[in-house]
DNA sequence: GCCTGCATGTGACTGTAATCACGGGTACTT
DNA sequence: AAGTACCCGTGATTACAGTCACATGCAGGC
């Protein structure tokens, strides 16, 4: 549970700039230089946080590179994972525009360069540079889709195979094709993977068993294989 | 499932554009002329549908009376109503902004009248008058916000009473209090507020039952009294 | 009136997955 | 090497809610 504050590092960020589809791409250059010029970016290791649920906003968090864990807590300890955000991501977006509290808590999976901008530079970055619109329409977009997603997930499928399966499916979609079919790989153990589906470790564990005597997907460390994806989906049930 | 497409109105509607916070309220007089000349007001009877899960995005749907469920279903007939919206709400805004199918079904509950915006028209609006951006980006904010409160409601709770007792303290926040409690009114059936939660007609007879004869709630046809929130928060576990 | 349709109430049974408990594996520390 | 801390795998038990079935109540139409 430590918060680590980052080394700031006034380098400019050559992932955060130019990531597609990014923050800021929008920019003209003169809101580009005003961008570069209040942006602070630090890399943070795993295990840190870059902010926890229901903390007062203080800004928006850009990832350039690593990992970053985003989910919600009740107060019985039972944890949903939102999302794994990825280089691009901007994360803090929804509670930054309306100056709410954060609505999820941010964990470092994996070694993370993030760049930070405070909350009033960045509200007056975007109303100075209107052109900033675009790039927030379609995070804020992509960010209700992907929660639209999810919703679906969970109430619509009615067993914890067919909610595993869709989520295979989902993160297999950035993977890679190979001959022995879709690959991409799990920064996850299955307590997380659990948290991702609204299951316990337990079935996760059982029901990703059930999936490897099926054949249904190869494990090689942290790197999944699914040879067929059609059967995949049959299981998720669509 | 008759698709109604409303009796075209050229009359203002002056519910649209003066609701807080509405669409386009942001609109300098030449906007704001402009989406007068271009938008449509329809009624729309209660069971017509404005329009269906994956279909191809037409435009926008901005509601000034009545109310719209909006749900998304599985192929096994499961549903899940994600909203339902109230005048002034926004219907259709992520799908059109990014030009894809549309995310929900929308049906009519009780009468609406409706304005309806083309696509092509709505996104030519916002390029040529910024302004409206503030409304856009407000209103993608509220849905986002509303389905990360409902992954909250489906994921962190344990039990379906805790789900239910979530939900009549969600919907309780727009009801008004009396000497009796806070008093709202439920317009939906059991079975539709099962989809609401993820869970089935029966269990929310015998939940609501429950609360009943606990004196959480009170009953009198859809009018819902509250007598005691922190009791139901009690039992909502938190 | 009666009939039909729909919402609600309730009982009995069943099944999926949560819970509890423990053993084995790997990695990193001292 | 011993010790610690996680992961992962798996069995036994339990319980919550889904499913099926049927009764009741209530509104509208004829």
């Amino acid at each position: 549970m430590n918060v680590h504050t980052g080394n700031h590092d006034t380098k400019n960020c050559e992932s955060c700039q130019l990531r597609e589809p990014g923050m800021f791409c929008d920019l003209p250059t003169t809101g580009m230089e005003a961008f570069q010029s209040t942006k602070h970016t630090s890399t943070y290791p795993a295990g840190t946080f870059l902010y926890f649920e229901r903390e007062a906003n203080r800004g928006i968090y850009v990832i350039c590179s690593g990992q970053v864990k985003l989910s919600v807590s009740s107060s019985t300890g039972k944890t949903l994972i939102l999302k794994i955000a990825k280089p691009g991501d901007v994360l803090g977006l929804s509670s930054t525009l309306t100056d709410t509290p954060y609505e999820a808590t941010a964990e470092v999976l994996q070694t993370a360069r993030v760049t930070y901008l405070r909350a009033e530079e960045f509200r007056a970055l975007i109303v100075k540079h209107p052109q900033a619109y675009a790039s927030v329409i379609r995070q804020l977009n992509q960010q209700y889709e992907s929660a639209c997603e999810q919703l679906r997930t969970l109430a619509l499928c009615n067993s914890t195979t067919e909610k595993l399966a869709r989520l295979l499916l989902r993160w297999s979609k950035q993977g890679r094709q190979t001959p022995e079919g879709t690959q991409f790989t799990v920064p996850l153990t299955h307590e997380q993977i659990a948290e991702c589906v609204g299951a316990t470790r337990e079935t996760v564990t059982r029901t990703l068993g059930d999936f490897k005597r099926k054949r249904l997907i190869a494990l090689h460390g942290a790197n999944m294989v699914i040879p067929n994806r059609r059967a995949l989906e049959t299981v998720s049930g669509s």
